[in-house]
DNA sequence: AGCATTTTTATACCGGGTCAATTCTTCATC
DNA sequence: GATGAAGAATTGACCCGGTATAAAAATGCT
């Protein structure tokens, strides 16, 4: 079954072959998406009811809350897809290298792809809901614990691997910084492209301020949690 | 004024010299509060209601929201009153002390004086009011933010000291880092302390661990942000 | 077509939070 | 000492997000 937050880079030839049940599911819910991310971005988001993009969707209040549970899920539900990234990247990391460099290589990679989970993404949605996070106090907060999910789940993948070492809060440290670090950077190519930078040409000094984010990183942890080869 | 939320440490000789008006007010406000962290602590958050409270406290629902915004901050109010304590610590630090020297000393001498916001405290509301935390999503969510917030604000505090020869990035890293370090070594001394281990007892260790955690930090970050003598 | 399953809807309800108005206190003035 | 204006404490009515239940509609299958 695929989840129902596959929108914006959703893959668009699986969704013929698709049951017609399933397809029209799937259009209806990004038809409410849309919707309520447009009225977000025009008004505010205490400013729009549930109730609003409900009947702008030409669908009833409790089909909303059917596809997402909350209202803050509306904005937030994309962007929280790709949550175990980061534990992934590390628990799958090359025999001989670090977390640390794992988690780099990983997020240079993404910011060549202009990967919306790294900030650096100018597409105008992507910007819409960006731009509603960083007002909206609630939507904030929540962000904010979506890094600090990452941090608990980075640990555990650490600890999977642990070096005896290290005790466990060395690993605690770990953990928080590369997440920080993450977090720094991507909230600075955010800010950026909210200026109105176009994402192509900021990516060298993104490639760069990443590099040098995990180089200071890396001289505090050194070679922390390195794989056996 | 006094602010609201002087509760747990708050000092008594004063309260004598207030009008009588104020002095009620008070009272009332910590009646309410002793109340509504009592049923949380008996129950669960979500499983006591403002108006049960209002009820329990003699007075109006309204009233509760008169003296608490909101519902979390009959529990979080007490912790965020100490929210710009680390960016004052940098602000007013030494001539030639680095950021990271400051924080590390000023969080030792907390630790030494069972400060409740190292998380070294076994006093029994505080417990109640940190398993509470603990074990609500929305209220750790909270936590997390109020330390996403004294980032924010270490941030611009280094910056008015800030050596030319670092650029923001670094800045954004460095209190990133160092905040996440604080909340890493507060969450672990919680922990000990859930388990019913003694605060006097833990110091020492916890003092280890907060040495070496900023160490961590130091060897990293270097001397950044030393004042100028 | 007709049955079964799943999705949508209508409705009623609960709890958190806001607003305008009401009551009560305080205090300056006559 | 009475009085009336000013202002705070309090309140009841209301809105919105979210849940539970059951009915209605749409779809898949035979």
């Amino acid at each position: 079954m695929a989840t129902r937050t596959d929108f914006g880079l959703g893959s668009d030839q699986d969704l013929d072959t698709l049951p017609l049940r399933e397809r029209k599911k799937i259009q209806t819910g990004i038809r409410i998406w849309r919707t309520a991310v447009g009225l977000f971005a025009a008004r505010d988001f205490d400013q729009v009811s549930v109730a609003e993009i409900a009947a702008a969707s030409d669908v009833s209040k409790m089909t909303v809350f059917n596809y997402f549970p909350t209202k803050e899920d509306l904005v937030m539900a994309p962007m929280e897809q790709h949550l175990d990234e980061p534990a992934r990247v590390v628990r799958e990391r090359a025999p001989g290298s670090s977390a640390v460099v794992a988690l780099r290589d990983q997020y240079l990679a993404a910011l060549e792809q202009l990967d919306p989970a790294t900030g650096l993404n100018d597409d105008q949605v992507v910007l819409d809901v960006v731009r509603l996070i960083h007002r909206t106090p609630a939507l904030a907060m929540r962000a904010t614990a979506v890094f600090s999910h990452q941090a608990r789940d980075l640990l555990t993948a650490e600890l999977l691997a642990q070096d005896p070492a290290h005790d466990e809060l060395t690993a605690q440290i770990a953990a928080a910084q590369l997440i920080a670090t993450r977090l720094t950077l991507t909230t600075a190519n955010q800010r950026l492209m909210l200026t109105g930078a176009r994402a192509a040409d900021a990516l060298p000094a993104a490639l760069d301020r990443a590099r040098r984010a995990y180089a200071l990183v890396e001289r505090g942890l050194g070679g922390y949690c390195t794989a056996a080869p």
